[in-house]
DNA sequence: TGGTATTTGTCCGTATGTATC
DNA sequence: GGATACATACGGACAAATACC
């Protein structure tokens, strides 16, 4: 069990409904019934469903009920979306690799505060690094990673998960990132390292991501093969 | 005032951070003191925070407060944002206008179902509109609406609000969509239509609407200009 | 058509936990 | 340790939409 209950009684429905216990337009049972099947008050169960309809699980609808339009059949990974690449990976059982093709350490100039939107004379580690799914280059990482907050960055660790050496070797929290889809002409280095299947552009999302105290500490451009990439969302209407 | 205190709360709060009545980086009033002012619960304080969360213009932090993370520098329009295109349009002074450039009745196909994912045999309203904002055209949008459930719509009324006709006069309630982004190669009918400026390719939004009965009553395929296409989207860590 | 039960949506007040300062 | 501030959870009340008889 995690430390939330709410969390909890959504990993168990989201499982179900993986499942298929719950089949695509059948009802959940109640808010009560939850409430009573999982002993906790009904607010609790309502975040859970709550987190289920961010996900695009479910829809719920007053006076009726709340309905599952989760399609078992659909999309197998989705970049972007809540769950990182190395967990959406995972959970597909796709083998997967980090290459570090350059690692270096530089000061922001103008041109890069422009792009980065790091203040100048911000000194970061500048890393360029390839991602492999079952041994095929699909995403080309580009990272400026604020020495300030990321310290004694190496190589090494840039192949591992960088984001889990911050938040749980340097206790940095990520709080929010802000990310930007946007399509690119290819550019010399793309061409190097990904197989552009005859296309001369890349689909690029632009992560920058702030710390607790509101400083953006990292600038992210991910360049993906563009035959290859799929982003999800899920939107609800508000009234 | 609308119906829920909590989202008049979110749309006060809202303005008043574009306002900058609250600066990058500063603290909101704690959610004691916000309800207070409103005079409401702490409980609708949240809610209403939580809203500002998901646009990406807050993020809290326990212990310390609700800090304003929202510049008012950064993007004008986003499209496939939460707002409609319209929305984003009208809140930056845009002109804009709508071109239906093919409205026709077909019946769904094995080819078209495996596209649309409406099954075969559904009689839709096959519809091909241009977008253009400040007389430049942008999207060249293509719509299947099930006649079941979009009757008498009219190349007049497709030139308007589809969505608006569908709420307001078919009071049919769009609860879910879900949404695609992927990059494709340039049709004809894409080059005949769009300004394509040098690219080969378009950021495509392929994006499928639920009704609340859980029935999906239609594909909309919005294909942009690759050089004008930004998409946004903020997301929290969930700890 | 109408009335009643069901079900989700909103809001409140309170208590307790946990992180920050 | 103490004060502050957000996070989680409970239980209750009423509103609004829907379903059913």
């Amino acid at each position: 069990m995690g430390k939330a209950v709410y969390h909890d009684i959504y990993l168990e429905l989201k499982k179900e409904i993986e499942e298929e216990q719950y089949a695509f337009k059948e009802m959940l049972p109640t808010e009560h019934a939850l409430a009573s099947r999982f002993h906790c008050s009904r607010n609790t169960v309502r975040r859970a469903i709550s987190e289920l309809v961010k996900v695009g699980y479910v829809q719920s609808v007053r006076g009726k009920g709340v309905m599952v339009i989760h399609q078992h059949t659909s999309i197998e990974f989705m970049f972007g979306g809540v769950e990182s690449m190395k967990e959406s990976l995972t959970r597909n059982h796709k083998t997967f690799q980090t290459k570090v093709v350059h690692f270096e350490e530089l000061t922001i100039d103008a041109t890069l505060a422009e792009k980065t939107m790091l203040p100048i004379g911000t000194e970061v580690f500048y890393i360029k690094r390839l991602r492999l799914v079952e041994e095929e280059a699909l995403i080309f990482d580009i990272n400026y990673f604020d020495r300030k907050v990321v310290r004694n960055l190496t190589p090494e660790k840039a192949a591992q998960s960088i984001y889990e050496y911050i938040e749980d070797e340097l206790h940095v929290k990520i709080v929010t990132s802000k990310r930007y889809i946007v399509v690119e002409k290819a550019l010399q280095d793309d061409k190097k390292h990904l197989d552009l299947a005859g296309y001369d552009c890349l689909a690029v999302v632009k992560n920058y991501a702030y710390d607790a105290d509101g400083t953006m500490f990292e600038y992210t451009e991910s360049r993906h093969r563009p035959d290859r990439f799929v982003f999800f969302d899920s939107a609800q209407r508000l009234k």
